[in-house]
DNA sequence: CGGCCGATCCACT
DNA sequence: GTGGATCGGCCGA
């Protein structure tokens, strides 16, 4: 139910960025638990990929998070302000990255409202990456927490979402031909 | 060290 | 549709 190590170690970072739509995203952070339905998803394909934070191999303190062994977070600071959640997927040292962009809450409503300072609950609540970390109470200096313990996990629960869509990822024309790649993935419950 | 800029979001017009 | 918020990371001097 829970994915495991050999999971997160697959070598084709958009198969799996497909993989993960359906998938339930969990989180027991300062003791509060929640879970929500993964529905958009976004791959980076490492050194190769010019919209990654890797892209030509480069390594700084940050992004050696990517270059560990697959099944880690990867969450960093976005526009001072936003802390975006990342699975880290293959082996050690290939930085392959799957952004996860927007997902529908399934358990502890009224701790994401809390944390969004909403009153009423509304499906588009962990639609968009800031919003999603914001909710499940993810922050840029968890980046590196194992996928494997008690703390952030994915579980299989056999959810298969409809009109799955691929397209172009958001917000990286900086990375020019590669901003065309149809690396986003989204879909419906 | 200084300056530029970003895998975003929301309140406005 | 658009601009401002906001600040760590990164690079060049």
């Amino acid at each position: 139910m829970k994915l495991s190590k050999s999971y997160f170690l697959r070598d084709d970072v958009v198969a799996l960025s497909k993989d993960l739509l359906g998938k339930v995203l969990c989180a027991n952070i300062q003791n509060r638990y929640t879970e929500a339905i993964i529905v958009e998803t976004e791959a980076y394909n490492g050194v190769v990929d010019k919209a990654s934070h890797a892209y030509n191999g480069r390594r700084t303190a940050r992004t050696e998070t990517m270059y560990q062994e697959g099944g880690i977070a990867y969450i960093y600071l976005c526009y001072g302000m936003y802390s975006l959640f990342n699975v880290v997927t293959n082996k050690k040292d290939i930085p392959h990255a799957i952004l996860i962009r927007g997902a529908m809450p399934l358990q502890g409503m009224e701790i994401m409202l809390q944390r969004c300072g909403k009153k009423t609950m509304k499906d588009d609540l962990l639609i968009g990456p800031g919003k999603l970390s914001k909710a499940m109470g993810f922050h840029y200096s968890q980046s590196g927490t194992s996928l494997l313990k008690n703390i952030i996990w994915i579980e299989d629960r056999g959810i298969h979402l409809k009109n799955i869509q691929s397209t172009p990822r958001i917000g990286v024309d900086y990375a020019k031909e590669d901003a065309l790649l149809p690396y986003r993935f989204v879909g419906q419950l």
